[in-house]
DNA sequence: TATTGTTATACTCTATAACTATA
DNA sequence: TATAGTTATAGAGTATAACAATA
């Protein structure tokens, strides 16, 4: 295996495990992080969401009954359309989802850390450039 | 969100899916290219296996199960320990883990053919640095 | 008819705890 | 006693297909 193809597969498991060990910390799994992390701003309708997940509509349901149980996410009726449902945030998600946001942040810091300015400085760009059509993760 | 942490987050997800996808062409899950990959070279104890995949025995038990129920993988008794199980991979197995590699390689080789020889060469260089205490994912 | 969301069902992946067989 | 592996059980996550309500 081409060495910065193996490099960039070892970089991707580093990160999973640091969002996931993170989100443990939060009590939340990847999946609920991601949940979250698509509802920091505002309120967002079942099939937008399941599309910015990449998830069958089937599968959202049951992701945000879980996380509606665990009290991170609630279901809003949509006024002007009785079939749409609104998922938004409680005060509990919202809390969980920006302690895990800068925790994650101080986390992958750490690792960025090892880098000289230059290094860094060069890294940023570099991976702006790959990343440049992927969708963010994150709504900051 | 720091930009360098949100493009490594976005970076992570780009690859995470290109793996996904890859396997999903060669018939494979995540968890089951993984597997193959951590047996490219030697049959394997389940015990060995278990802690290179970061699982719990029981959590391997069956992952290997539908491997082998799909021809993947092959279990082996080991003669000087009549506990222990080797797993080893079937020519199928070998087949499909091949093919995954090669496929991988060349996608991401698509996404690395944006970059400048000279990006790439320094690219290559940090993420070594960065991920220098990450074990191999793959055997070579 | 098309869209929104849910339900029913099935499979994969994972963990914890208890167990068997062997060292 | 300690180790190798399995079984039993539970829960999360995901998909496909069929469905109900509304547009």
């Amino acid at each position: 295996m081409n060495e910065t193809v193996g490099s960039m597969v070892r970089l991707t498991f580093l990160v999973q495990n640091l969002f996931a060990d993170v989100g443990q910390g939060c009590g939340l799994t990847v999946a609920q992080s991601l949940l979250l992390c698509s509802l920091n701003d505002r309120a967002v309708g079942m099939a937008e969401l399941a599309t910015k997940l990449g998830l069958e509509r089937s599968s959202l349901t049951g992701l945000v009954d879980r996380a509606e149980q665990r009290g991170l996410v609630a279901r809003e009726s949509d006024p002007s359309d009785r079939r749409a449902i609104k998922v938004a945030l409680t005060p509990g998600g919202r809390d969980a989802g920006h302690r895990f946001h800068d925790q994650l942040r101080v986390r992958l810091d750490e690792v960025l850390s090892e880098l000289t300015a230059t290094d860094r400085t060069h890294f940023t760009r570099v991976l702006a450039q790959l990343v440049a059509d992927v969708p963010a993760v994150f709504s900051d």
